[in-house]
DNA sequence: CCTTGTGAATTAATTCACAGCT
DNA sequence: AGCTGTGAATTAATTCACAAGG
């Protein structure tokens, strides 16, 4: 059906940079899979394309799995999963549907299987080691949480331009110099970047992550980075949620012209849910 | 299982009280608008029903125009501004168009009057009270922006549950206690809760901050927190993030598989690498 | 000529609804 | 009986492409 055509790999150099990339909505263009992929390596269906909207809810399925394995959770309903995960249940079923076929008719998913499946997606097998540039509140802040989100993601290197703190270690590990971020990422290898400057070094701090061979890039300051096609960029902007926020409150005020409704809410405004 | 058993708010079954939403895809339930609005307010285009998505956008449109209004900049096509904002023109003008018809067609857009135009559209007209709680690393580095983004977003309260730290002024406003958090945002109205807490103490936080008035919440912890269809939640997950771009990752190691499977990279063994 | 603004076309994401398996 | 898995239908978002207007 659709021949999607088109997407040279090649040169191409169409400048597409894009690194915006709003925590919202912005960032979403859907992680097709140019449906290559022979492989032939994994008995199992290789993911063929998942959206990338299901990614991002895979990962919030994946903690939730997480804690209920923890608490000795052995299987799981669409039901009970996706009313944790906040989701309607055929959406949570159609996100799963992606690993594969591992449900049980009938009877509901193992936990274990669906969080060995995530992690196999999401490729929470490999390691990813982290860098943090910009060692200021944010960055002492993220340091500190040493190795992310369990292990998987291994804070590796981090850098400041301040003099005073270029050797003092943090969170165990001692701050390089700016200029040295080629280099050092480069050397161990880093995979992805985390960007807590202010606003005014952020672009040149990404260039030189790229120069040091870094693919993916999460970015904590206010700016639009430009970046090579193959650059991964994501973005948490602070900024843009308070202000999606306050949208929201301005839009509510201008529908309900009186001041308050309180709780009647419930079955009340029937506008607002979805169906 | 974990909790999810008593949150049933008043009948409604499954009203939905949605509260996940993952920096990415997930926060976007398109911003419609009840339709009702029989406006005849003002004299402009009130706003009818801007998609989400492209109120995310809007906000980066904001910034970069506010930036170049610095520069002395007063007029800019769409080309321009799309090229900075790392979207492509077409969507830059169709976002553009929610707000009404404010540019000049062979000539571009006046900044003044997009700057104001998107300002109207994001509330950003109106102010809107912050109070963060947890004053841990990020806590600390969110109340030391000391009123957010520009203006417009104050912080007034802060929250914390260790004594310690009580009655400790940061950024220039003192800690309270957790257990004021109803009280204090009724009193001083505040419209905004961040949520920067262990992931343990989010839901009550959350459920006080509902408790206290507050209709938006941003929430830091990793955790989906269920709230009142009313209350607005959007959702900063560093895990989710990190996740997402791991898949990335693997997506790039699974198409571009430069020698056959490389070195012992997909699947198979949990521990690749040194760590 | 410009560049905007927008219907129409396309593509992505979500939801429905039910067949199929346990 | 019950719950998964998924085509089909629906709804949202993006992109195209060009008429309209300075």
């Amino acid at each position: 059906m659709v021949a999607q055509r088109g997407r040279r790999n090649g040169a191409a150099a169409h400048k597409r940079t894009r690194g915006g990339a709003t925590p919202d909505a912005d960032n979403a263009p859907t992680a097709e899979i140019p449906a290559v992929a022979e492989n032939g390596a994994d008995p199992e269906v290789r993911a063929k394309s998942i959206p990338e909207a299901a990614v991002a809810r895979l990962a919030v399925y994946l903690r939730i799995l997480s804690a209920m394995a923890e608490q000795g959770a052995t299987t799981v309903s669409s039901e009970e999963l996706s009313t944790a995960a906040g989701v309607n249940s055929a959406k949570l079923r159609k996100d799963l549907s992606y690993l594969g076929s591992y449900g049980t008719r009938g009877v509901g998913y193992e936990v274990a299987v669906l969080v060995g499946q995530i992690e196999r997606v999401l490729g929470l097998t490999r390691q990813h080691k982290v860098a943090v540039v910009g060692i200021g509140n944010l960055g002492h802040a993220l340091a500190n949480y040493g190795g992310f989100p369990g292990r998987g993601f291994p804070v590796e290197a981090l850098f400041d331009i301040d003099p005073d703190l270029i050797g003092v270690p943090v969170g165990g590990i001692p701050v390089t110099h700016l200029d040295d971020i080629p280099q050092v990422c480069a050397d161990r290898q880093i995979s992805i970047g985390v960007i807590a400057t202010p606003p005014a070094a952020a672009q040149t701090v990404c260039d030189r992550l790229v120069e040091g061979g870094v693919q993916c890039i999460l970015n904590f300051a206010p700016v639009v980075l430009q970046v090579p096609e193959h650059v991964e960029v994501r973005k948490v902007d602070l900024a843009v949620e308070l202000q999606i926020l306050s949208f929201h409150v301005a839009r509510r005020a201008d529908n309900e012209p009186n001041g308050k409704v309180a709780e009647s809410t419930v079955a009340g405004n029937g506008a607002v849910l979805q169906s």
